[in-house]
DNA sequence: AGGCGTTGGTTACGCGTTTAAGCTAGGTTA
DNA sequence: TAACCTAGCTTAAACGCGTAACCAACGCCT
């Protein structure tokens, strides 16, 4: 009270308050198994923790037992949106029933060993980061700090030969969800969004590459064709750049009305697909009369459309479970690799 | 390389190895000022260190020094959307160009103290957290361990009380704009939205006070009519309650069909909005000649509905001096009272 | 030769916590 | 009576780091 710089209650001063040893006091408050201390005893230091609001010192703690309870969680765009928040908050409950805090770091800029270090610094238990902030070294170096990785990207090859976890979405397998949904439709001239923004891009051509394998077009046919599945008669699937803003999705539909209007469009995202609604539209193109539209993530902006978004919505099956399976990744129990999203078609007026 | 458990090398090992006390290589690796260290010791240190993958334990320093450059942001609803990840980043990167470093933590679901005794545990120098998470208890708590407090909220009065530093968002100013741009544009009978979910609720209700005011009705005029500032004839706002799904917004124009047609709606928010628009263009409404719609935030959504919506935006005048007054604050250099934003009508079509 | 300033370090301690090991008083057993 | 338990503590040693205080050796001046 009288001191000008209020320094925090440690276990010393309840000790002494209490007339008791420190080790007495981490006894109690720690419920260690087979310390015996009485009841009275105990009652009387808790009672003088709280009295001087005493909260343990984590920095220390973690400092003596050499292991934290700190799990990392670097933040990344390659799980965005409604999904991540999800995925965050079922993990997030997960890990905090065993113990575990996590924290988002970031967002981060750096990648590599230099990244690497700034985490290894706390000491967490485990990194979840994203694939493309990972580099050999880099996980090298926490590996020799004893702090488990899991990679999180759209393929898992890399990370996986480099015998850290995984965790991964499967791009490819939405794609082809949507490629077929198209050409079952009757779309024979499909245009594929892909974003021209850094990270989306690789995401994008993952999604690009299962669109032409829905569609059942070969994988290298560029603008040009292949033969139809089970049709018989000939799919086309163009590849075409955009960025995420209202002029580039004007942009785009112009050079389709020049070109030729495709018959059915996979807009990537259902952002970008709402892009390209507002642009169709305003061209007097009819959807889905003569471009069929779908979009990806099935978001609520879906519902706000009109017409509505068709979608393709990624499905986690059993989230707890996805949970659990991580926590044994940070729990060094096992190298896991999971992909615990099942793509699925949301079908609505696109 | 023989051990069984990777341990991070220490300092003591780089001193081991270069020859050296364990102090010499701190003031090596910290640049210590005033310590007399030849350029042929200090490389030599430093090549160890690199060699022995070195990087500093931050628990560790953080005990020795007494204060961690740790920033606690506690994940919260009052500031949501693209105002707060963009908000964030300027923080974020303020903060690390003075050393911090910004953790965001949860979701949250506790509060009080016990809330405040969790992240007191981490020793950070300040938490900056949602002033519904705050109790006067839990700020004592805080502030006895010397950790500064930022209440962020929609009203700073409580938090302000208290004597910590508050972020809030005029959500009044907001909705003044929203009802006076109504009434100009010849609304007589004003619609406000007000979320029935928690958090945003009271938003709402600010929000909603705000159209009132902006449309000069009396506070408390219920579903009451005012008189219109400066036309004579007589204004309207009656408030709404709607969820966030698809069928409360069609519920609601139901509403509306049977009662009578309002010719203005504040739709609380550009997604709230964007359902409400839908809902209107199904029951076969014009907007915006029937029905005048503003949504707030601005988001992309607003350019890719058709019609366009029409937003307030809440602007950052200037994001980086936010930042580094917030900085101010995280130092305890001073107590700040910010409100950063300033509300400006973006007009489109609706 | 003695005093002094500078160079290039080292020693020693403390931060808050955990935990193995020791110690004491009283009771039980041989 | 001595040896031996056991309950209920206490002592002391880490953990990794920062830093004030100290120290030896050397060059230089008087």
């Amino acid at each position: 009270m009288t001191s000008i710089r209020p320094r925090p209650a440690t276990i010393t001063d309840i000790a002494k308050r209490a007339g008791v040893s420190t080790a007495t006091v981490s006894y109690v408050l720690n419920d260690t198994p087979g310390a015996r201390i009485p009841e009275a005893t105990r009652s009387r230091v808790r009672s003088v923790a709280d009295e001087l609001g005493y909260v343990p010192h984590a920095s220390a703690r973690s400092l003596r037992t050499g292991s934290s309870d700190l799990v990392l969680y670097v933040q990344m765009d390659v799980v965005q949106g409604p999904l991540a928040s999800r995925f965050l908050h079922d993990l997030s409950r997960g890990l905090r029933e065993l113990g575990y805090t996590l924290m988002q770091y970031g967002p981060e800029r750096s990648r590599g060993v230099k990244a690497a270090r700034s985490w290894a610094g706390m000491r967490p238990s485990a990194v979840i980061a994203g694939d493309d902030r990972l580099t050999p070294a880099g996980i090298e170096l926490l590996r020799k700090a004893d702090i488990r990785v899991i990679a999180v990207g759209t393929s898992s090859g890399r990370a996986k030969e480099l015998g850290v976890s995984t965790l991964t979405m499967d791009h490819h397998g939405l794609g082809e969800i949507a490629g077929r949904h198209l050409v079952e439709r009757g779309c024979r001239d499909i245009a594929s969004v892909v974003p021209g923004q850094d990270v989306l891009r690789q995401m994008g051509e993952r999604r690009l590459a299962g669109v032409r394998s829905g569609a059942g077009v070969a994988e290298e046919s560029g603008s040009g064709a292949g033969v139809g599945s089970g049709t018989g008669s000939e799919v086309t699937v163009r590849r075409h750049d955009m960025d995420w803003t209202p002029e580039s999705a004007a942009e785009l539909v112009g050079t389709w009305l020049e070109e030729g209007l495709p018959d059915g469009v996979f807009g990537y995202n259902d952002e970008f697909s709402g892009l390209l609604l507002g642009a169709l539209v305003d061209a007097g193109v009819r959807v889905p009369e003569q471009v069929a539209l779908v979009g990806a993530d099935d978001v609520m902006l879906c519902q706000m459309l009109r017409p509505r978004l068709t979608s393709v919505r990624m499905e986690s099956e059993d989230p707890e479970a996805t949970a659990r399976r991580i926590v044994d990744a940070v729990r060094g129990r096992a190298e896991v690799h999971l992909s615990p999203w099942t793509p699925v078609l949301v079908q609505r007026e696109t």
